[in-house]
DNA sequence: CCATATACCTGGCAGC
DNA sequence: TGCTGCCAGGTATATG
C-alpha cells in the first residue's frame, strides 16, 4: 500500500491534531518487524511536538526523543478521538489526550521504533542510507545523474532501492518510468542526460499528482482520517498487464525484476 | 563500493 | 465448497 504519497497523505491527515498532545499509554500488540527499543510506560507524558516524513518513515517528535513508524507493505494508520476495541491486526494504540494513534498492519512488515534522536544508532541505522527527498528542494537534476551514473542495475531496481532518491516504491516507479519514456530494464548508468531529466521531472510529477489525490487506491489504503485514497488519473501501466497502452494502445507488459513486477509499454518506452 | 537473493507475515484470489 | 499455490504497496540483511 505505501509508498511515499500515501505516507505524506497520511501524515498530513493528522500531524496537526496530534500535535502537542501527551501521551497517556502505549499498548503494542504482536511483534511488528523490529521490538520498540523501550519501556512503553517510559514514554507516558512524553508530549508530541511534530510529525515528520523521511521517505516512507514518519518520525514522531517527541519532547524527549522521537517514535520512527514505517507502513511496511500493509500498514495503515487511524486517528481517532477515543480508543475502540482492537482487532486481530491492530499491533499500536499511542493514546494521547488529543486521541488515539492506531496502527493496523495484517502483514507485521511495519515497525514502530522509539530512538532517542535521529542521531541516535537506532535511528540511523534506518534513515542513514537514505537518499534525497525527491518533492524537495534538495532533488537536483545534477546530483540525480550523479547518482544514477555509478550504478550498473536496471533503472527501476535503483529507483526502488531507495538509496540515490526515496519514496518511490514499485507503483510508482512503473509510473515515472513511463512518463519518462524509460525501458525500465535499461541500466541506470546509461540513461542519456535529457532522458535523466524527463525521469526527474517525471517522478515529481506522480509523486506530487498522488498526493494532491489522496494517495493511490490499489487496495486497501486508506488516511488516519478513514478516508479511501483515490488515485483520478489512474494508473498509467501498473496492474495492466495486457490491457492497450493508454497512449498509443500497443498491450503494456508485465516482467519480474529483482523478484518484483514490472509494467511497461514497449511502444512508449524505448529508451 | 555495488549487485542480487532472502527473509519477514497474512490475506485474497485464480485455478482445480 | 475447499484446497493449493501464487501474488501483493518494503527494506534490512546476508552473501557474492
Amino acid at each position: 500500500m505505501p509508498e511515499l504519497p500515501e505516507v505524506e497523505v497520511t501524515r498530513q491527515s493528522f500531524a496537526h491534531r496530534i500535535a502537542g498532545a501527551r501521551i497517556l499509554s502505549l499498548r503494542m500488540g504482536k511483534p511488528l518487524r523490529w521490538p520498540l527499543g523501550v519501556d512503553p510506560q517510559a514514554l507516558a507524558q512524553r508530549q508530541v511536538q511534530a510529525v515528520r516524513r523521511r521517505g516512507k518513515y514518519l518520525l514522531v517528535d517527541l519532547d524527549e526523543g522521537l517514535l520512527l513508524i514505517h507502513l511496511g507493505m500493509s500498514g495503515s494508520l487511524n486517528f481517532a478521538p477515543v480508543q475502540g476495541p482492537s482487532g486481530p491486526h491492530d499491533h499500536m494504540d499511542l493514546v494521547t489526550s488529543q486521541g488515539v494513534l492506531r496502527l493496523h498492519d495484517p502483514r507485521r512488515f511495519g515497525a514502530v521504533v522509539w530512538a532517542h534522536s535521529q542521531d541516535a544508532p537506532e535511528a540511523v541505522k534506518l534513515l542513514g542510507h537514505l537518499g534525497v527527498e525527491p518533492l524537495g528542494d534538495a532533488f537536483d537534476l545534477h546530483a540525480f545523474q550523479a547518482g544514477l551514473k555509478r550504478r550498473r542495475s536496471p533503472i527501476k531496481q535503483v529507483l526502488l532501492a531507495g538509496d540515490v532518491v526515496v519514496g518511490v516504491g514499485n507503483i510508482y516507479a512503473s509510473e515515472a518510468l513511463f512518463l519518462a519514456g524509460i525501458r525500465p530494464t535499461t541500466q541506470a548508468a546509461k540513461l542519456s542526460g535529457p532522458r535523466i531529466a524527463k525521469l526527474h521531472a517525471a517522478i515529481r510529477d506522480v509523486l506530487t499528482r498522488a498526493v494532491a489525490k489522496g494517495g493511490s487506491s490499489l487496495r486497501d489504503f486508506v488516511s488516519a482520517e478513514g478516508n479511501t485514497g483515490y488515485f483520478q488519473l489512474e494508473a498509467a501501466v501498473y496492474g495492466r498487464k495486457g490491457l492497450s497502452c493508454r497512449v498509443c494502445a500497443t498491450p503494456v507488459k508485465q516482467i519480474m525484476q529483482g523478484q518484483r513486477s514490472t509494467f511497461f509499454c514497449p511502444t512508449c518506452q524505448k529508451y
